[in-house]
DNA sequence: CAAAAACAGTGACAGATGTCATAGCGAAAA
DNA sequence: TTTTCGCTATGACATCTGTCACTGTTTTTG
């Protein structure tokens, strides 16, 4: 039997999750926290072969509780991100503090069965949705914007007219339309709203 | 026995919730759907007497079947909505298209089950937690936007300019920027980006 | 040092955007 | 029935936006 610490805020899915895992003849969740300084303790008291472990957490959320244990002395077990795909920015995040898989909540019982198999034996997991998004990230090529540039692109995404952002930065608005120009052009959008609803999508804002 | 019709996409989510609530000796779930078209399919072949409906899922989500229920002739079961905090921008929606109570997945299980007993006794349920949220948002003016004008909104959201989107909804240039600037006096803002952005902000899009 | 890049600026231009007045049509509400 | 509202449309207008070419200064980098 893998013995398994589930770590997860949300009262009804940790509960759920927890029996269905005990419903299993090799996986048995003897440790329960609902955030992540909870976790740490428990995994002070007594040892597990392998973490569950939530992102968006009260107190103290995953990427928190990763870096605590990195600059911890104690040998922790092998840790299984499991979350939800809007907080899969942290993925490569995660995966630097050390996390040996990450999966989607809207995984299959088997697979996720299967994932912690793989993690106990010492594997990496990664689901085929993201590695897929991975390569996306990181064909999208990353914009760079110069410090002015970005100080325009965030009024921009205020909403900030070029006369306005001219009048805030200090700066003609001959000037402020030059470096709008430049960030169309760098984004490759047409105009201003694009302009921020991409930026919007690729977190540079 | 209370039956109930359980509507969520994420499997683990779902099977485990299933579980805890089938422990408990009031609630039965004989049905499972992993979004909303199934779940209109099973509301079709038999009787339940609650359903318990998450609100973001692909496919047909959980306004859509809301919507699609009120339109039926037929006369469903109260219908619970159990979802996430970032879902509940939704919660007027919901509720003004019929559904009888709104939790969030945080809920304690004892907590979701009284909940639960509750709208099958024909009484409404809201969290405390939302009640709050609610009298914020009463607060914000509620914007009216006809039928077109949330079309164009839409569009504007997508970064489209006046000439693609009247390609787009068949009019003419200048009746698509009648309906911008319309837009524009509603949302009280000076430009499309900033239009965008509140629409964004108010969950309009 | 020399090249490259970031920054600031100007002037001119085309096209996009938003406002306003006005008007016709059809459906729904009073 | 009259009125109101939503939708469509046009023309005129002022302003905003984005592009381009060209000129500088300063800082970074090879």
């Amino acid at each position: 039997m893998i013995s398994c610490l589930l770590v997860e805020d949300q009262t009804l899915v940790r509960l759920g999750l927890a029996n269905l895992l005990n419903l299993s003849d090799v996986i048995c969740v003897e440790g329960q926290a609902e955030n992540g300084e909870d976790a740490l303790n428990q995994l002070e008291q007594r040892d597990f072969d392998v973490v569950l472990l939530d992102m968006r957490m009260p107190v103290l959320d995953g990427l928190g509780v990763l870096r605590a244990l990195q600059n911890s002395t104690k040998c922790a077990p092998p840790i299984l991100i499991i979350t939800t795909f809007e907080d899969c920015e942290v993925l490569v995040s995660a995966m630097a503090l050390g996390a040996k898989g990450y999966v989607l909540k809207n995984i299959e019982l088997e697979e996720l069965i299967e994932s912690i198999k793989q993690i106990v034996a010492g594997r990496k997991v990664l689901q085929p949705a993201l590695t897929d998004y991975l390569l996306q990230k990181q064909i999208a090529p990353q914009i760079e914007l110069t410090e002015k540039e970005r100080q325009v692109l965030t009024c921009l995404s205020l909403g900030m007219a070029n006369k306005t952002i001219a009048r805030n930065l200090h700066n003609s608005e001959g000037t402020i339309r030059n470096h709008v120009s430049h960030i169309l052009a760098k984004l490759e959008v047409q105009d201003r709203t694009q302009a921020v609803l991409k930026a919007i999508e690729l977190g540079l804002v």
